[in-house]
DNA sequence: CGCAGTACGTGAATCTTTTCACAACCCAGT
DNA sequence: ACTGGGTTGTGAAAAGATTCACGTACTGCG
């Protein structure tokens, strides 16, 4: 199998997305063009990124919606749970905790950690926040899956270091601050002061321009 | 002026904060080495990353760590004050609004706006929180310069609509949704769920192959 | 001063991703 | 069965991003 990019993955997460907004509207079949308009891409995009998992249209017709549907989710992997440990049970945290989106999505939090002596022990809905000194024995017990790190930028490194020690193989990061992990392991990061950036650079080098 | 890519500005970004840290620690100089290995870059990348912009180092020596601070502190444009409106008083943009970050790199938010008649009215510290209605006055009066998106993903557009209309120039969603909004104004998107699949994704995948 | 060492800046090469463009194919209507 | 309109899947070209590699220039030291 050729390598696949990230932004395929990106796009196919957001194709499935509106594929589902088009079975609910009723639609039986859709095409490239329709699909990449919504999209924001391009049809040739579309048809390139699900090329590389096989070829799931029908020439002079289109996609069938349903049956894409089921074959994005299952490239995606999420026709399954994952279960989901969120270290940081502070602001970002409990939003995070009380997003319903991931619920939806199959992805479950069976674990929360937090270093406040004040906070361990407590309870959100039925998961009780835990000390991360434990994580090692209950990331086994719960069979967690992901880590989410939503802990101070200048903890963050070695919270990443004690998922990994624990066996987790998926870490989605909110800190700050650039993570290292070993091979194997897959981090991926959620960025907003970049974002932030981008758009005031974006904007100082319209003003200076014009 | 060259076009310089997204991906260089990301970059540009993290750089600006190891900056600080080299800064912190006494560093005078820095060689593209030291900072790319901390960035988790090529030492190449670095150089030419810079070059977009000038030539701020000295051969033989490296940067100067003060110097180039205030060089992308200017090029990213965040040696100014940028005045943010925050759309959607829920979980997370309460979190958003108590981001301490936020303030030090100088963006402020200066108004919060909910549909919600519950909420209107009330006071997050010295901000009040206003009807979406109003946005049009209150962003022309306090001087807004940034959107931030954070309702519900079926309202996202409206709201993107409200802020272009109200002369916004940049947006930042967290709504999981491709938003479309013309020319002149830029859209950038945080977007969590897509991290989390590609997470799926990659998991699947090894597990299917091993 | 002159020389050895170091690290930048950048043209050229390489690698990656996107776009183009078209053969192959399906379907509906006659 | 044939035709015309429409859409896929994919080589090949184009565009874009990264890496290589080297000329150049500065430093520090004797
Ligand atoms: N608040 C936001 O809107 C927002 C947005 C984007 C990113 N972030 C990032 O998310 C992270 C958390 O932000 P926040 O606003 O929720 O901060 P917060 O201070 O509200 O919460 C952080 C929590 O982490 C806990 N903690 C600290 N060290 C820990 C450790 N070693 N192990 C386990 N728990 C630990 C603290 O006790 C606290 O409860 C930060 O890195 C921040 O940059 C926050
Ligand atoms: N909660 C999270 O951790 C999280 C993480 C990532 C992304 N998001 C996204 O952020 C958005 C908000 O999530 P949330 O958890 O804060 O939801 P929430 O329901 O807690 O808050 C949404 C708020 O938006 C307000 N609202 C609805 N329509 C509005 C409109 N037209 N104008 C102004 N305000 C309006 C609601 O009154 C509510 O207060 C969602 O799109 C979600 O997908 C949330």
């Amino acid at each position: 199998m050729q390598k696949v990019s990230d932004w395929t993955i990106h796009r196919l997460s957001s194709y499935h997305r509106l594929l589902s907004e088009f079975a609910n509207e009723g639609k039986e079949y859709i095409s490239s063009h329709e699909l990449a308009q919504r999209a924001g891409a391009t049809p040739a995009q579309v048809r390139r990124d699900l090329s590389c998992f096989g070829t799931f249209g029908t020439k002079g017709k289109g996609y069938l919606v349903a049956d894409l549907i089921s074959k994005i989710t299952s490239i995606l992997g999420i026709d399954r749970d994952w279960r989901v440990a969120l270290v940081g049970a502070g602001r970002l945290g409990s939003a995070l905790f009380s997003y319903k989106e991931f619920r939806k999505r199959n992805f479950h939090i069976v674990a929360v950690f937090d270093s406040d002596r004040h906070k361990v022990g407590k309870h959100w809905a039925d998961v009780q926040i835990d000390h991360p000194d434990d994580m090692k024995s209950i990331v086994r017990q719960r069979k967690v899956d992901i880590g989410v790190i939503a802990v101070p930028a200048d903890t963050a490194q070695s919270v990443a270091n004690a998922m990994v020690d624990a066996g987790i193989k998926a870490i989605l990061n909110f800190a700050h601050r650039k993570l290292f992990v070993p091979d194997g392991v897959t981090l991926r990061n959620v960025n907003m002061a970049m974002e932030l950036e981008t758009l005031s650079y974006v904007m100082t080098k319209n003003r200076t321009r014009r």
